[in-house]
DNA sequence: TCAAAAGTGTTTAGCTTACACCCATGG
DNA sequence: CCATGGGTGTAAGCTAAACACTTTTGA
């Protein structure tokens, strides 16, 4: 196997992954442990392997540092100017994902941590802006797919996707228009169990085609 | 300056430029004049320099290769799949942009050509699925984005953009909703000009704000 | 019996679609 | 004068938005 005679970057792939829990949004975060940026927030991820794909990549990475496995990821942007990184070239692919917080543990030390997105910390490289676009195209996505069933975990009220809705994009929803909506959509059906709290219990919903997401109109 | 002790693959841009010409949606493709693939055709680009941005890389390449330059690039997808390239690892982050085929005039030697998106040639490497994603996207954007005036001259008629739509949607448009709807846009002017032909005039309309792609609804 | 969230329909406004004929020019 | 594409309005249907009260449970 020979080389091309051209100039090889090295090359990352970051995760920007989401949960939402206590009202607000949040990304979970790592502590770096080496320079450059020692002791940053940082997005997870690393060097990719040369015989690993970038999907594969980002999920080895994703749970070497966070301890999270087994989550769908979708490919955000490839960030690549020169200087992010301050010792050589590194060309970051990112990706991003949802998870429902009940059901996704990260590893619990002091290293890995969830962060509300509109008051983390500052991250290393540029790391803030990755962040913040994937933030930008969720909300974006919330509109025309399916999205946002990847919060939730295998049962929930409708009340708790709505409030999903809410927080990513900041602004109430009419309840009854909420669930005409989303109940017209047809990928979501009552599991015959209703949940319990100091108030009228709530049908609890789940996806017909766990793992899917899908456009909508 | 030291490196990370990481592999390091080869990155190149690609770019998939879109235009429509008699009646049909076609794409700029390069013959490939070394292995591997040689003599096949393929999309420009090429391998990125290390001090380089990458839009800047897929702006460089396309215009090294076929001539073409001052266009607006978009990002499209970043592919890496291992084996993708037979010599070694490399990652390909494609760009995809679309032009008025009148003010674009490429390189005019055996070795460049447009084609029609449904009848070219078997490509070299993944070109063909890049392709084909790029034109999913790009039909993907057309409803909800002004992407479409990307392919229009400094002056254009009504009909000649609802051509581009009908073209990439591949399904005929009602004339006076379509104008409509654009016009409602308020993007366009009339330019105050007509357009002859063996045929009652046509205003010619301008962009209001050239080059800016921005989201409707 | 009170607090708290669940659940439920109707009316209105706006937007989208369907649809057909006359106009201005060049040849 | 004929062929060709340019240009125009209205009605109907559908989708989205606004809006308030009753129900069921646990404490």
């Amino acid at each position: 196997m020979f080389s091309y005679r051209h100039p090889h970057p090295a090359v990352t792939t970051n995760v920007v992954i989401f949960t939402i829990v206590s009202d607000s949004l949040k990304v979970l975060l790592v502590r770096r442990a080496r320079p450059p940026f020692e002791g940053s927030w940082a997005l997870p991820g690393g060097f990719i392997d040369l015989a690993e794909d970038l999907e594969d990549s980002a999920m080895r990475t994703l749970e070497r540092e966070t301890g999270v496995r087994g989550v769908y990821l979708e490919q955000l942007y490839t960030f690549g100017q020169p200087g992010r990184d301050p010792r050589e070239r590194v060309i970051a692919v990112a990706y991003y994902t949802l998870v429902p917080f009940e059901r996704v543990k990260p590893r619990t030390h002091d290293g890995v941590g969830w962060f509300a997105l509109d008051e983390h910390p500052k991250l290393a490289f540029d790391h803030d802006e990755i962040a913040a676009i994937a933030a930008r195209r969720l909300a974006a996505k919330l509109d025309y797919s399916t999205i946002a069933f990847g919060f939730m975990p295998e049962e929930f009220t409708l009340s708790d996707l709505q409030h999903v809705y809410e927080i990513i994009q900041r602004e109430e929803i009419d309840k009854r228009n909420f669930r005409k909506r989303v109940l017209a959509l047809n990928h979501i059906e009552a599991s015959g169990e209703r949940r319990n709290g100091s108030h009228r219990p709530a049908t609890l919903y789940r996806l017909k085609n766990p793992g899917q997401i899908t456009f909508i109109k």
